[in-house]
DNA sequence: ACATTATTCAACATGATGTTGATTATAGGT
DNA sequence: ACCTATAATCAACATCATGTTGAATAATGT
């Protein structure tokens, strides 16, 4: 993400994208070629050798980018913050911020990691939740615990990260906020107590 | 899953079937061809036509099969007798049954499920959870819900799916009913009175 | 206006694909 | 043990996407 004052290759790497967004909204991403792609762009084929190396090399490149972007919002998440909010029935400002982030880029995401997207990268991003959370938990962890530590972690990873999927494959239809809290209210007092099945502690 | 008498075509099938799968704990799906197939199984590459359609017609039908197995087990989970299981801190035995099932099929799961996996199959398995989860919460619900229903059914659903996925990925490496009990603490009490961080209702 | 560079175009060798027809090998039923 | 059905082999084929090349053309930045 260097130089980019050349129109010419800004255009047609635009239309490159358009045109794998188009494809990638129809098929998944291994059964699309290079034709289709250099086709649906109004552009020569030898023109994407010029750009990427093949059709992986150019989504990699965008998922990198993507990637980086949220993993900037994730590590500045903190357990002991959200669970204060989570007390003060408030949503946690650094998870608004996220989810921000997240519906920039929310096509691309929908289409990575619905059906016929990209499973390592999936694991990729939830990889970023668990390095985030082993790191808060490490701070505050008592002598001895009921079950192992990284089945916690599992647990905790998945159920965050699968709420933000489902967030993202219904459309986002409601604000990063009630987002925010959903997700403090689970994480701390427990999806059955937050349903009012259990009684809250 | 019919007839089967011929020894020949079983005989082909079996290599085939080992080839894949040795080709999968290389590569992803969507590099193998048929070829690499044929190659590794000894086998005539038109031969290979004679069973199967091409490569993904071939793991499709291995995915169907796993599918079915896992589901009957998953259909005869139930949230209440899961939460009496809980209270008396004993596995819960229809969870057992599940996991040694899960087990049965352990590698063909770990590739499928891991990195370079498919991302369609993991949101199938995942869905059978989801369908299983609202048919057992339709039945004792509170009237008014603190987050959105499906929310929460999200929530429960990949946490519960992300445990059995780390399970798969560190190898299976406790016992069925070890498992079982990790699921029903953590799904009644959350994940943070679990953890000993909170205390329990 | 000019030098730079992006794009186009045609052509090529390569490798996987899916199919076909003839041939050989092997299974199961009698 | 025999015989028929069918599975597997093999060679050959047309087809298609790939990745690359060299020369011609077009657009860009300064």
């Amino acid at each position: 993400m260097a130089e980019k004052l050349d129109r010419r290759k800004a255009k047609t790497k635009q239309h490159l994208y358009q045109a794998l967004m188009s494809l990638l909204a129809e098929k998944s991403a291994d059964t699309i070629t290079v034709t289709e792609i250099a086709e649906r762009a109004n552009v020569n084929r030898g023109t994407f050798y010029l750009h990427y190396k093949d059709v992986a090399d150019m989504l990699q490149q965008l998922k990198d980018e993507v990637c980086e972007h949220l993993s900037e919002r994730i590590e500045k998440l903190n357990l002991a913050d959200a669970m204060r909010y989570a007390d003060m029935e408030e949503p946690y400002p650094v998870s608004v911020k996220l989810f921000e982030e997240i519906a920039n880029h929310a096509e691309f995401l929908r289409l990575m990691l619905g059906p016929g997207g990209d499973l390592t990268y999936v694991i990729r991003l939830r990889e970023l939740f668990t390095a985030r959370m082993y790191h808060n938990l490490q701070l505050n962890m008592p002598d001895k615990l009921s079950i192992p530590m990284d089945y916690l972690v599992a647990y905790l990873t998945s159920a965050n990260f699968g709420v933000v999927l489902h967030w993202i494959e219904t459309g986002m239809s409601i604000p990063p906020e009630k987002m925010a809290k959903i997700m403090s209210s689970t994480v701390n007092f427990g999806p059955l107590v937050t349903l009012g099945i259990r009684q809250a502690p």
